[in-house]
DNA sequence: TTCCTGACGCTCG
DNA sequence: GCGAGCGCCAGGA
């Protein structure tokens, strides 16, 4: 279940428009493992932009492929969900959130 | 080019 | 422990 590859991915994100930060970020969050959540910060880390932990909430809204990029497994440093503009909203996110904590 | 907004984080009271 | 305010970077109009 390999699904697709990650090149594939960022071409993909390119083609959408998305900027290099925009991938980084989508990339990265792509990586987070089954059943993991990391925070916004976290995120911000790892694509290389510490302090960008604002602008990573706005490239997940370009995410352009919700099941692929787990932008559900990004949730605030407090713990809590955060907002969610996919299918289902917060509500959603903590379902799919609970579901693969489960497995 | 400039100003405003945003799926946030951290510090202070 | 909780709430409010300020700061941060990138995008969009």
């Amino acid at each position: 279940m390999p699904g697709i590859g990650k090149g594939r991915i960022m071409d993909r994100l390119r083609r959408e428009g998305l900027t290099q930060f925009q991938q980084n970020v989508l990339v990265k969050v792509m990586e987070i493992p089954k059943g993991e959540t990391r925070s916004y910060k976290q995120v911000a880390v790892m694509a290389g932009y510490p302090n960008a932990y604002r602008a990573v909430g706005t490239a997940m809204k370009k995410n352009p492929m919700a099941p692929v990029i787990p932008c559900h497994r990004v949730i605030k440093s407090s713990g809590e969900p955060g907002e969610y503009s996919g299918r289902g909203g917060r509500t959603e996110k903590v379902r799919m959130l609970k579901k693969e904590r489960a497995l």
